[in-house]
DNA sequence: CGATTTCGGTACCGATCGGTACCATCTTGG
DNA sequence: CCAAGATGGTACCGATCGGTACCGAAATCG
């Protein structure tokens, strides 16, 4: 396999970015907690940008496969998805949506790679719920879709604020109310 | 009256801190948007960090000042914080909300002096909006106060990442179908 | 085994960070 | 009117930023 250094260093960066912010992190803390060369770094990277988006990419896989096991294993319903993002919060580590946070640090531009990356990631989202409301066999599924991601990102927000699981629960209430 | 380089540094700082994040905007650049010696900001403020925190608290003045007189334009139902905060989008320098990217840059640790500013700020938006639907005569005001603001943060940040007002009303039908 | 590549580590670079000290100027109140 | 204080501007500080060049060691592979 072509690198061992570089997957450790998307995994510290991974870390690192969403503990404290990728304008938090510098390269050296970068290096010294993943253990990587400087020039390591770029040699698999055209420098911190790249990394960051190549972060994301790889945080956007990893996230969502996570959603879907735990939905899968939550019994596969629409409305596993807040159960799952409740079971998510818990964990000490959570400090919201990486992506949300990230959009929030760095865009200036809506053109800027991350924006992108971040909207990019909240369609791969919505879709994914969409098909977990068309498999319920609920009419309506695109609106319904627009109408849960709304919901799970206003939760994961007031989550990371009040550090609390409860406003999981308000939000599955309220999205219980628009499937009847 | 005491200072005028301190209201400027303010306004100043409040603008660019919005249009490019906290972290983004550097003391030099403060200085010469706001037109402010260097000394006169720690003349004012012990810091970086005071000033930040200065300019928070007085967003969040501002803020809910023009939030309460929007609404009470629009009629002063408890939906009209949803039609509020779309005019508010429909702003090109609109990108969200501020207290949700300042702690999504900033805090590492929740006790931090921006989380708690942000977390206020929260807060008394809730108990506003608490106000609302209580003279609205609704019953179970604190709990639709709890999910109203789960809404409007969950379109704030949708808006945020989609540039468009669509989210609002999106949130605006849920919130309409929890006062029925 | 030897050759090639990848590796971790270090020394640098210019730029910028937040912060301090000291100006000359301008406003302002007694 | 004149002293006291606030102001804008500049020079400077150590630290850190992202990025480049180069090294010897280690791993890889033919």
């Amino acid at each position: 396999m072509p690198t061992r250094a570089r997957d450790r260093l998307l995994q510290a960066a991974d870390e690192l970015f969403y503990e404290e912010g990728i304008n938090g992190v510098g390269l050296e803390r970068l290096l010294t907690h993943s253990g990587v060369g400087r020039a390591s770094l770029y040699r698999h990277f055209d420098g911190k940008d790249d990394l960051v988006s190549a972060v994301l990419e790889r945080r956007d896989e990893h996230w969502r496969q996570w959603l879907r096991e735990r939905v899968e294993a939550l019994g596969g319903a629409p409305l596993a998805v807040f159960d799952a993002l409740a079971e998510g919060a818990r964990d000490s580590a959570f400090r919201g949506c990486a992506f949300i946070n990230a959009m929030a640090e760095m865009a200036k531009e809506p053109g800027s790679a991350v924006h992108r990356l971040a909207v990019e990631h909240k369609r791969k989202v919505a879709d994914y719920v969409r098909g977990l409301i068309e498999d319920a066999g609920h009419t309506g599924a695109p609106e319904l879709a627009e109408q849960f991601t709304l919901l799970m990102d206003g939760a994961v927000v007031t989550a990371m604020s009040e550090r609390s699981v409860e406003p999981f629960r308000r939000a599955r209430q309220m999205a219980e109310r628009l499937l009847s």
